[in-house]
DNA sequence: TCTGGGGTCCTATGCCTT
DNA sequence: TCTGAAGGCATAGGACCC
């Protein structure tokens, strides 16, 4: 049997803990940027403001009710998840963290634990060790637990938080229960697409046929569709694989059209990347560069582009890195459109002890010294004191943080006092 | 004025080699 | 040398996830 855990409203949960003053209050919580909100407590969702929302469309609502609005602090978020996390590895040895907030058990060799109180037990431990309330589904295979769990979360009073899909008719009920966008692995595209064939629920999907399935939803589609008919063929993958790409893309406050302003971010972005790739000990060997247009203003002129630059051996140097971000955005530039997002990702990672040489170019091998020292200041002296002549020295540009919370957990300064 | 960021996997296509 | 089939590989784009 696996087990689904979730988080319940994480990111706002994480700012109760710490501040009991918002518990039965609306909260959100915002993206980056404080673009939109990507986490709402019961209340909020209670007012109709949907995931999603811009904030700057919905902030008389916010006003009105006295919405508790949060930036998104996600240093705090990890260290609260990591916390969650450890807590349910404790309970069983195959564990897999699926997200921030989520996370797969399986239960192997429980046949004689009565799950349910089991499950009950593991929902009180992490509620009274961090504070998080948590809901759990379980059932025999991943996709079905993700039913369990949303069945869970949506009755809590008769529930309490913990579903089983243990029999045959538990499953018929909740697979027709389950409308079909809200299915796991199914988006916009894919609900349109059945519901022009009027499959409404997930019972309706397990019912298709697996060819129409395989013509028009990939293999994807026939693996969901064996889960959801209770056969498992999606299995725990616990050993976390190295990642195979690092991106850094932002929207801008405004929008751009200079040049030389677009090429300073892009500059940034990719030394951005190269930093994640030496604190991971890893090399990259190409890097894709994009910049687009503000795709919400219909009436002006749109553009999006984005290329792959080749570097022709393995490297994690600013200089190497941004030097081929800024050839390749010079290659997708257009003149003349206001550009409003912008990124780079950093691709063909492999790690920096096994790294190969290559027979005729090679990175100038003081880069490495120098990136260590680049490294060691930053720590010492803080971000951004260092940096290359194509990134401005003067301005500053940053996040809109506008309603950050405290990182209670991870800096000294911030941690509560009791008085 | 103001609509996130960081990932994954799959497929179609074109090119090259055997 | 030409031809067609088949596999490997890179690339672009679509769809999905949290």
């Amino acid at each position: 049997m696996f087990a689904l855990i979730d988080c319940n409203n994480f990111y706002v949960s994480c700012e109760r803990v710490f501040n009991p003053k918002l518990n039965n209050k609306p909260v959100v919580v915002l993206s980056n940027n404080d673009g939109c909100a990507i986490s709402r407590s019961n209340e909020a969702k209670a007012l109709g403001i949907p995931m999603g929302a811009p904030a700057f469309k919905y902030e008389k609502v916010f006003r009105k009710n006295n919405v508790e609005v949060f930036s998104s602090n996600f240093p705090l978020y990890g260290d609260m998840s990591s916390r969650v996390m450890n807590i349910l590895s404790k309970f069983t040895p195959n564990i897999e963290v699926y997200s921030i907030d989520e996370a797969f058990l399986k239960f192997d060799g429980f046949e004689n634990y009565d799950l349910q109180s089991y499950c009950e037990e593991i929902k009180k431990t992490v509620e009274k060790w961090t504070g998080i309330p948590i809901s759990i589904g379980v059932a025999p295979t991943k996709a079905l637990s993700k039913v369990a769990n949303r069945i869970s979360k949506k009755f809590p009073n008769q529930t309490k938080g913990v579903y089983l899909i243990n029999s045959e008719e538990r499953k018929i009920k909740a697979l027709k229960w389950l409308k079909i966008k809200d299915v796991w692995g199914i988006g916009f595209k894919h609900t349109e697409r059945l519901k022009n064939i009027k499959i409404n629920t997930a019972y309706n999907f397990i019912n298709l046929e697996d060819n129409w399935v395989r013509k028009n939803m990939s293999v994807l589609g026939v693996r969901l569709k064996k889960e959801l008919e209770g056969n498992s063929v999606l299995d725990l993958e616990e050993v976390r694989s190295p990642k195979k790409a690092i991106a850094t893309t932002r929207s801008f406050e405004g929008t751009i059209t200079d040049y030389e302003k677009i090429k300073e971010r892009i500059s940034t972005f990719a030394i951005c990347c190269a930093e994640k790739l030496r604190s991971q000990n890893s090399n990259c060997n190409s890097i894709y560069v994009f910049v687009r247009s503000n795709k919400f203003q219909k009436n002006k002129t749109q553009y999006r582009n984005g290329i792959v630059m080749t570097i022709p051996f393995s490297t994690n140097s600013n200089m190497v890195v941004s030097k081929y971000a800024v050839e390749g955005l010079k290659k997708i530039f257009k003149k003349g459109i206001d550009y409003k997002k912008a990124g780079t990702i950093v691709m063909g990672l492999d790690s920096s002890e096994n790294h190969q040489l290559n027979l005729f170019e090679n990175e100038n091998p003081k880069h490495k010294y120098l990136m260590k020292t680049i490294d060691y200041i930053q720590k010492k002296e803080g971000q951004s004191k260092i940096k290359l002549a194509s990134q401005d020295l003067k301005k500053r540009w940053k996040m809109k943080q506008e309603k950050l919370s405290p990182n209670y957990t991870c800096k000294v300064n911030d941690i509560i006092k009791v008085k």
